[in-house]
DNA sequence: GGCATATGATTCGGTCGCCGAATGATATGG
DNA sequence: CCATATCATTCGGCGACCGAATCATATGCC
């Protein structure tokens, strides 16, 4: 059981968003906003469309943009072709946010991987990518 | 972001406990389950001494446990020794229940590295192992 | 031996993240 | 112009977890 890839993927997965959360604390984020960030960093999109992409609820995608704006991250945007949308699109304090997200997600990732070589470390990641693709698990 | 380590963990993680908590469900266990009868299967163990390998409070373990006493998977025995202490030993039911949840891992597995080589299944194994002992984020 | 203190299990109330149904506004096709 | 669909939002509820309070038992100290 405890040599099963699902049960390491399952425990150390759980681990490291908890790990990852307390980085960003700090910044007043929890790691399901980082999704948000980075996918609206390519451009503005609806909620639903947010939903979609993070694989939960419309009223979840609500909330999190709540949170977000009171951070003044995002801005909801009415789109004008059809009004019962709204586009999000990230402030300039989103873009900064983003970055910082991202720089934390590294420092993340180097205290993670310090214990193996970087060869091996490659391999993981693109093991990784191949099996959230392969599987469906991560939306793309 | 989205091609950190840690970010692919975290959300595959979640993903595969969410399709492995499907396949339970039949037998009426969740995947928290499983890290309790698979302790439990090197011998009796007290409750602290799960709380602690499992990484949870004492009363998230009554609660599992007393799930496990209504499918008769487990047993409560007052430690002689210190009648503080409730020894959980697993009953004939939990081996083969255990059995069971140990089968649909490896199930769960083959369909999680369907899409990669054998020759990666096991250098993702022994990498996600090295990375659980070095960060110290999964109990031994 | 008797008492203060520590420890194990349990109960209880609360929080967090998520879901699903209901609602209101807007769009679209006949 | 109306029926129906779709988007965002609100609301109530659920499941997993925590921390504090409680009760029984153990242990150290006088």
């Amino acid at each position: 059981m405890t040599d099963t890839v699902g049960f390491l993927l399952g425990k150390l997965g759980q681990q490291v968003n908890v790990r990852f959360a307390g980085r960003l604390a700090p910044l007043g984020l929890r790691p399901r906003h980082c999704a948000v960030l980075e996918l609206l960093s390519g451009g503005p999109l609806a909620q639903l469309e947010l939903a979609k992409a993070i694989g939960v609820t419309a009223s979840v995608v609500v909330d999190m943009l709540d949170e977000l704006e009171q951070l003044d991250a995002i801005r909801r945007v009415r789109d004008a072709a059809d009004r019962r949308r709204q586009l999000i699109e990230l402030t300039p304090t989103g873009r900064e946010l983003r970055h910082q997200t991202l720089s934390l997600a590294r420092q993340n990732d180097e205290e993670l991987l310090a214990a193996i070589s970087p060869a091996e470390a490659a391999a993981l990641r693109h093991t990784l990518g191949r099996i959230a693709a392969a599987t469906g698990l991560i939306a793309k």
